[in-house]
DNA sequence: ACTATTGATGTGATCGTGCACATTCCGAGG
DNA sequence: CCTCGGAATGTGCACGATCACATCAATAGT
């Protein structure tokens, strides 16, 4: 059997100009929807695609436009669960949109890993950043790079000029915190997470506003690094001063830690000491006891995020969602005075 | 001021040969660093390109080698640790041998949704596919569609001929249901994962036949979806039959999950019920009671992952890696009868 | 009835790189 | 002294898309 001797090439823009029996621009019209385009036309086009099962080539067209339907995540995170989920949603969320994503993993969280990191995606000709990482240092190094791209994060900062997106810590903070006061708490410490977090600041800020609010005196926060044998540390640690009576975690993974810190110690969750945590990963449900925590939407953050980044890259009306409401879920790691 | 009326356009391959004094394609050969070089050429071509800081264009080359230096991973996961551990290992290790991961994520694992994240991957041109998901469908959908890049998966397929890596999940599997069996347990159970997962199957078969070595009966598995929830509701269910001693859960969410089924149910672990799970996550350490597992190297798997794949694309002789020892990390969930 | 305007389409240049082929130079072998 | 072969380098085209501009027809305005 002959076979045939062209290489098996895919089809381009032109072969269906030729099938439409219409111009290559006119195919690329079509593609991009210009609104001159006879529906007739539009639609012989259309077959002709479907027949060669054409699919634009997306180097060409990045050669030519300079840019690429990709975006960039940024990403410091130890596998944690929540940034995680929110990954995958991004994900899904940009693909829908026609867009693919390229993850960039930050080994440290050093300003000049951070510039190495965006070069790389800028490299990449990304369209659109979306960062999971201490927001602070890396909307430093952005705005010291001056890419030229639109950035978001996940996390809210308060009047920080990059595009940001609220995912309302401090009033999950401030719910957890309250639930704690209304069990009868009045000593109560606060877990945080590393300085350089938003979401550390945020869920900080919700505790102490929160105890300010109840007139109750704050002790200094301990800073974490959001692991679960930070928080065994911790509960090691303070199991020697037994002056509060309730802890609030800045993320489940501390509080999980801390919980067994406290048992090795021979302190009882909930009886002696109640916990709290952040997040709401899928084994806080499970653990024993089981752990009050605040519920957040991962999956929703990450497709808002999309949506604005989006917007911005397509230089639309940027959307402005309402704060996602976090959601308190009381379990047996708390308990009354 | 006077601003240049230039557009700030970045340097292409032409400026570096003026530059540098030579023709463009002998900045070319220099950058695919070309035999035919005389050294003294090659060291001023090198000059000019770190004096323009210049940066070869992606597109443009994948435009016209059609092929890209990206890798695409393709992900079933719901953001478990033990996967995302080695997707942020691969980006590291893709990353510093200069190609970048575009990760796609399979919202079901249905031969369709797998289908159309391969196409996706193939419009994107990679250059080879890492697959962390049910890898019998996956890999019949891969042959299928005779895509013309190399593809590696995490776990091992016997017999498969797919480019298949080991972590040794059977030898894993093997040492635990060992160490209960000389803990003195007799009725040993299995909650297997989900059928069509690689490692679900060998963590059964180094169940099956570590039961087998030691003469003991084996009762039929259950199959499970890897979630904490579901290891919940079996452990409800299982409470009602109590003709077991020990359970071995094929990973760490379901064995967390088990244990919490089982306290609700008034079943102590491991004074009642030995419970012992798989890929050691960081939590395992810390749920009451500790939880014995298999610890698993996350990242040096997604490493050799790359490593294989990599030598695939460029044609070279395929690293061949001795398995990975599986370390039984004894903990507080099982104990002697 | 003539021109300006708009809609629908086509033509050629262009993006930055690698490939095929041409050219130049130089030393070895007859 | 001539030829030949390989090393080192240059020339132009091709890749597949978009963009700027040109063209042509139909319609509207005066």
């Amino acid at each position: 059997m002959a076979e045939s001797s062209e290489r098996a090439r895919v089809p381009s823009i032109r072969d269906v100009a030729r099938l439409a029996g219409v111009s290559h621009q006119t195919v690329s019209r079509v593609l991009n929807d210009h609104p001159s385009i006879r529906p007739e036309t539009k639609s012989r086009v259309l077959d002709a695609i479907s027949v060669l099962d054409y699919r634009p080539n997306r180097a060409a067209r990045a050669l030519v436009t300079s840019r690429t339907t990709n975006i960039g995540i940024l990403s410091a995170t130890v596998g944690e669960f929540g940034p995680t989920a929110s990954i995958a949603s991004i994900e899904d969320a940009a693909r829908a949109e026609g867009y693919s994503v390229t993850t960039v993993n930050l080994p440290e969280t050093t300003p000049e890993a951070i510039g190495e990191a965006i070069r790389q995606l800028a490299r990449e000709q990304v369209s659109g950043i979306v960062a999971l990482a201490p927001q602070v240092r890396v909307f430093n190094v952005l705005r010291g790079m001056a890419i030229g791209v639109p950035y978001v994060s996940l996390q809210t900062a308060s009047g920080s000029d990059g595009v940001t997106h609220s995912a309302d810590q401090l009033t999950g903070a401030r719910l957890v915190t309250q639930h704690l006061i209304a069990l009868g708490h009045t000593e109560i410490l606060h877990l945080a997470g590393p300085q350089d977090w938003i979401e550390a600041e945020s869920r900080m800020r919700g505790y102490l506003d929160a105890m300010r609010d109840a007139d109750l005196t704050t002790f200094p926060p301990i800073r974490g690094d959001w692991t679960a044998d930070f928080g065994y540390f911790a509960g090691g640690e303070l199991a020697r001063r037994r002056d509060f009576t309730a802890v609030f975690a800045a993320n489940d993974l501390m509080a999980i830690g801390l919980m067994h810190g406290f048992r090795d110690a021979g302190i009882d969750v909930p009886r002696d000491v109640s916990v709290v945590g952040f997040d709401d990963i899928p084994v806080a449900a499970h653990v024993c006891p089981t752990l009050t925590t605040v519920h957040q939407d991962f999956t929703e953050l990450g497709r808002r995020a999309v949506a604005i980044l989006l917007a911005e890259i397509r230089g639309e009306q940027v959307p402005v969602f309402g704060a996602l409401d976090p959601i308190l879920r009381t379990r047996e790691s708390s308990s009354s005075r």
